[in-house]
DNA sequence: CAACAAATGCAACTAAGTTGCAAAGACAAA
DNA sequence: TTTGTCTTTGCAACTTAGTTGCATTTGTTG
């Protein structure tokens, strides 16, 4: 068990328990953003998908994860390391694999003098052709 | 009936039925997103929700609606005339009134040199504060 | 170890959006 | 205006990502 995952849960309040090392362990590999089941998948079905969905908005609610909508009607999460408090990077779906891809190569500005609102984040959307499409 | 819509819809290759103008109406009165259920309530659901579905569908398909994605797993229409080819209008989700707002007075940029993907179009999103709430 | 709170699994539920099909309607040609 | 064809509509049943309630299990602290 990592050492890092143990102490990053503890900061949380979260307890300790196998199922959510096991999810923070695939998202750790992942390094991109996926969804519940794809997750439930890689645990080979062996975690609960309710227990996957509520410990997936714990790491949400303590900031150590963050999602992105996919395609119809499905969240994607990934943790949040290469986010900022206000931004997280930009994604890309592409138009052709369908697949989500993380922009972490890039340096856009937050737009946060707009007259009116108070913008608190941003997020970006990108669609077009991923690396692997053109 | 508005004889500009009927042209919109023949341009399009739509035929010109009631519940396409209604929906179009509608649609032009609000100036914002608003989702399928707002639609019907405001036609004191004479309209099947179906229909009202497949219109927006092929509304989208023509271009002449967009749609951004609200909360957890609506989808909310509007008119896409603020729109470019590339990019849509931003849109604030407030914290305070969980409402969407278009952003239509900011000039933002096309982030389409991105190294290693070909961007064709960007979504942006805001969370923050609307006028009304601060 | 005991006691309590939090996490888990299961089954049933919710609801936005979709699908199949028969009936009604739009529209172009005659 | 009528006819014929293709599109649109309404209805009911369905799909499925995500949620809820509750009984059971597990982690943690003293």
């Amino acid at each position: 068990m990592n050492k890092s995952t143990e102490n990053i849960l503890k900061n949380s309040n979260l307890r300790n328990t196998h199922g959510r090392t096991s999810i923070l362990e695939i998202l750790t590999k992942a390094g991109k953003p996926i969804t519940q089941e794809q997750i439930a998948v890689k645990l080979k079905k062996t975690l609960n998908k309710t227990t996957i969905y509520r410990n997936l908005e714990s790491f949400l609610k303590a900031g150590m994860v963050h999602r992105v909508f996919l395609n119809q009607r499905m969240w994607a999460y990934e943790l949040s390391h290469n986010c900022t408090e206000n931004q997280c990077h930009p994604h890309l779906i592409c138009r052709k694999c369908k697949k989500t891809t993380c922009i972490t190569n890039c340096n856009i500005p937050l737009f946060d003098n707009i007259p009116g609102f108070k913008i608190e984040r941003q997020k970006i959307l990108f669609e077009g052709l991923c690396p692997g499409c053109q």
